[in-house]
DNA sequence: ATAATAAAGGACAACAATATCTTTTATTAT
DNA sequence: ATAATAAAAGATATTGTTGTCCTTTATTAT
């Protein structure tokens, strides 16, 4: 596994996927969304019934339904998406999963991970979810496969 | 769970702690690493019986026995233990799960995400498994809890 | 009103990670 | 040789993640 969880990073695709397609004036349902970001169907749709608990994501039932990111949605942080399904934990959690790791009782580890920590936390704090709406459309990233 | 697995995290802990005790000229039976570490004993039998047929740490069996880490085992670098429980996934694979994310077909998060990466891998491929020892013998370092 | 659509919700299945227990093998001390 | 010790190995249990299926609810179009 990487560094974040298959749900967290379906999730992640799903968000910038919805994010491209609002941004173009479209609903997308779960068929839709799973296709293009190549995730199974209804394993996303629980992941997207969550999203949606949180608010981080809006939806409408029924026919022309689907998922959609308002204006509001559109600049919030990654780390949002991030959290609902990873917790605290991979911002602020010892390296080697030591609850009582700290300045004062440092781990080996302590110090570089703080970095990597960091450098984590700003990547998820400062990108947007709509942010990478212009290239997704244009092709020039990818969200599939 | 933080960036490692469990496995992976209690494995680095007893890598750390068979290395100050080996610098002080002791072999560790499990039950005291797991005692000093905080990890389920049984479970860390496996995970040293994993390392140990990697040749990453070594073993004797019988009274008087234990783990201990030769001179070579000690400069190895921590990248290695890692690499035996999560794989090179974490070294390189894509943010957010895609096989075919690469410089030539990106996603979004691909080159933030690159950054983070070789963070890591610094980290792991700089960090010695002995290098350590004299912070933990003293006790200004932690591994327990 | 009725039928069709699509998300929400609940129940369950498959699999992997985590954890425990028992038996076997190698080594040492007596 | 025998008993004691400690890791190696195998079997099994538990839990969490990942994934599927079926029913319900909300909305729209006819």
């Amino acid at each position: 596994m990487g560094i974040f969880s298959k749900t967290c990073e379906y999730a992640m695709r799903a968000m910038f996927y919805i994010a491209q397609r609002s941004q173009e004036g479209h609903r997308s349902g779960i068929k839709e969304i799973a296709e293009h970001i190549d995730s199974p169907e209804h394993f996303l749709a629980k992941i997207l019934q969550k999203l949606s608990k949180e608010g981080l994501v809006q939806s409408i039932k029924g026919p022309n339904g689907g998922f959609y990111l308002d204006a509001k949605s559109l600049t919030r942080p990654l780390a949002d998406i991030v959290t609902t399904f990873e917790g605290e934990q991979i911002f602020t959690g010892c390296g080697m999963g030591l609850s009582y790791c700290s300045e004062e009782n440092p781990c080996p580890l302590h110090n570089d991970f703080k970095e990597v920590r960091n450098k984590i936390t700003r990547m998820l704090m400062d990108t947007t979810i709509g942010q990478f709406n212009h290239e997704l459309i244009k092709g020039q990233l990818t969200l599939n496969k």
